[in-house]
DNA sequence: GAGTGGTCTAGACCACTCA
DNA sequence: GAGTGGTCTAGACCACTCC
């Protein structure tokens, strides 16, 4: 390409601060002069500095102007794939076994969490992820029906819930929590650990247009990690 | 605002997409066809849709055209900022406590992490972040001296290896993991839990430049929570 | 070859915030 | 009030990819 892109922009003004040519806490050159100096519009400058607010490397203030961060603030990025295409991408074999489906009330802890009144008809989904024959992620879900109404006919024995909920009820917000924990009596059975031992847990709340669907709670044996390169 | 804005595109092709008015795997309109829609320049609806394509509603191809994502890759963004921000920002009172601090060679565990020969020298750092006094992460780092030099001359007492290295070797890579495990006997006694209960474990190595700088896992009592919204 | 997205320009107006 | 970023427009050319 002949012309500036806004990605050697980018790069440029990435490398001055790297090398600390503008210090932590120092103002940037304003958009209009860091054009002419590139030889490029203004959007282009923008885009580039757009860029760099948003992973934290600048603040930028209209008045004020664009400042280095002085405590960078660093994000990670996590991957959430579908539990199939994670044991998949390892190169292992999946293998899905539904254990329990039943309609059910909600326990108040649920129905407290999905700020539903009592009495809400729910599905309630246990059932086990496998990577090579092992357990890989216990997932226990309940389902607020009155959400996704087609939810009463689908058989979860063929078609894991998570699954059939990203296909049908897709794009979503979504509440997601990782902690650890010591195993339950069920999820120590299902994961074949001891009750009590450490497992990594991953709960989730989705939400459908501002309508509470479902909370679901992934369990992993402690082999599990999480990884991201930032 | 009068004229359309990008993120009102953006929200009314999010909730087309979300009433399956285009269901997963359907093309959308081209740019041009939209902008007219819209009554909104071209450039103002490509906005739209490459947020739509970074999070992975849609995607994008030359020629193809832009398509509703059949399997999204949702992605959790977790902000990573300095213990003592998180323990602030969540309105408790910060203390730290240097635990222990020598020069030491790393095992070999930590040497073969950081892909370094045998014989380094390190710095091996212990100590211990505090929320309204009671602990909240405990932190075991190597750092290695070669990548760093100037750290050789900090004092750990008065300020936190992580506070230090951000201000002093910003700005590199790094790889995270977290997981669960069973407190070591250091973590336990650290923490003030039982040995072997479950904790929630980030480990961090960080490179600056290629060169490895430091080995970290950050220990935390089973009650934290990474949380994150998608 | 042709259609679609990717990006740049030049100019403009607006909105926020500091002084 | 004035300076700076936020965004929009209209037009243009390019690059990729499918046919």
């Amino acid at each position: 390409m002949n012309r500036t892109s806004w990605k050697d922009i980018r790069e440029e003004l990435e490398r001055r601060i790297a090398v600390r040519e503008w210090a932590p806490g120092a103002t940037l050159p304003g958009e209009e002069t860091l054009a002419v100096e590139f030889g490029a519009s203004r959007a282009t400058v923008n885009r580039a500095m757009q860029d760099l607010a948003a992973r934290g490397l600048i603040e930028r203030k209209r008045k004020a102007g664009s400042k280095v961060s002085a405590n960078p603030v660093r994000e990670a990025r996590f991957v959430i794939p579908l539990v199939k295409q994670e044991v998949e991408a390892s190169g292992a074999r999946y293998d899905y076994s539904l254990l329990s489906s039943e309609f059910a009330e909600a326990p108040e802890l649920v129905s407290a969490r999905l700020q539903i009144g009592p009495g809400a008809r729910f599905i309630h989904v246990r059932c086990l992820h496998l990577a090579d024959r092992a357990p890989y992620q216990y997932e226990d879900r309940w389902i607020h029906i009155a959400a996704v109404p087609e939810v009463e006919l689908v058989d979860f024995r063929t078609i894991g819930p998570n699954e059939w909920l990203v296909a049908n009820a897709p794009f979503s917000t979504a509440e997601y929590a990782f902690f650890a924990a010591g195993a339950s009596a069920d999820e120590a059975s299902a994961l074949g650990v001891e009750p009590g031992s450490p497992v990594f847990v991953g709960e989730r709340l989705t939400w459908l247009a501002r309508r509470p669907i479902t909370l679901v709670r992934m369990t992993h044996p402690p082999t599990h990690r999480v990884i991201t390169r930032l």
